[in-house]
DNA sequence: TTCTATCCATAGAATATCTATGGTTATGCG
DNA sequence: CGCATAACCATAGATATTCTATGGATAGAA
C-alpha cells in the first residue's frame, strides 16, 4: 500500500471477465487490453494473470482452446461462458456497491 | 470473490486513516464509524481491525494512548500523526487513480 | 544470429483479510 | 442478585490473492 500496487486486490477476476465479455482473447491479449484501456495504470503481471485464468477455468466461468493468432503463434484463447457472464454481473454489482460505500466514508466532511 | 467480501482488500488502512483524520477514536469506534457511514456495506472485523492498527502504529502513522470513554471504560485512542496525514493523502490519490482506471476498463463498450 | 516481442506456466514469498478464540468490564433486566 | 449483552482489546491460524522469480518456446526484425 505504501508502494504502488499494480492493481486493486480483488478486482482482477472482474477485469478479466469484463475483457473477455467483449471478445475471446488469449491471456497475453487480456493483459495488454487491461493495460491499454487503463492508460497504463493497471498492470497485470503474468504471475497474477495465469493463476487467475486457472481459477476462472476451474469455476467454469471461461473455457479455453488452443488456436493460432494472426501473428502465427499458438495461443490459448479464453471465452466467457454463460455462467461467467452471470458471475461478471454479480461482481460488477458488488464492486459498484463497495465503491459507493467507500465513497461515502471518504467524502464525509472534515479533513482531506 | 464469489462470496461477498466485507471490504475491498487494500482499502482498510486508508479507511482507518480517513476516519481518524476526523477525530481521534478507539478501535471499536473506528469500526462502528466505517460501518455506519457506509450504510452497513463495509464491515471491519476485529481480526482485521486490530492487526491493521498495529501496522499503522508501526509505520508511525498513528499514535495511541489509553483513556476512559464516556461510558467509563478503558480504551485505546488512536490519533493521526503528521506522517499519517501525509500517508492518507498518498493513499487517497492512488485509490482515486485506480478507481478511475478500473472505470475506464469497465465502461468500455460492448456487453455488461 | 542475436535481440525483442509474443506467448504459456508454475513455485514460492509476501501480504491482507477472515474465522475462531479468549479475555475484561459496565449496565440493564428479570 | 445473577445473567445477558454491548463495549472494548488482542492474537493465532487458515485462506486467498498478488507479486517476484524462473523457465521455456517461437516469430520476426535488425
Amino acid at each position: 500500500m505504501a508502494n504502488k500496487p499494480d492493481l486493486l486486490p480483488g478486482t482482477l477476476d472482474m477485469l478479466i471477465l469484463k475483457t473477455l465479455a467483449r471478445a475471446p482473447l488469449h491471456g497475453y491479449g487480456v493483459a495488454l487490453s487491461i493495460k491499454r484501456l487503463s492508460d497504463d495504470v493497471l498492470t497485470v503481471e503474468e504471475g497474477s494473470l495465469y493463476p487467475a485464468l486457472q481459477r476462472l477455468l476451474l469455476q467454469g466461468w471461461v473455457k479455453a482452446e488452443w488456436k493460432m493468432t494472426e501473428t502465427k503463434r499458438r495461443a490459448r484463447f479464453y471465452t466467457l461462458t454463460a455462467a461467467g457472464r452471470k458471475q461478471l454481473g454479480i461482481e460488477l454489482s458488488q464492486y459498484e456497491q463497495m465503491i459507493a460505500a467507500i465513497g461515502r466514508v471518504l467524502s464525509d466532511p472534515k479533513e482531506a
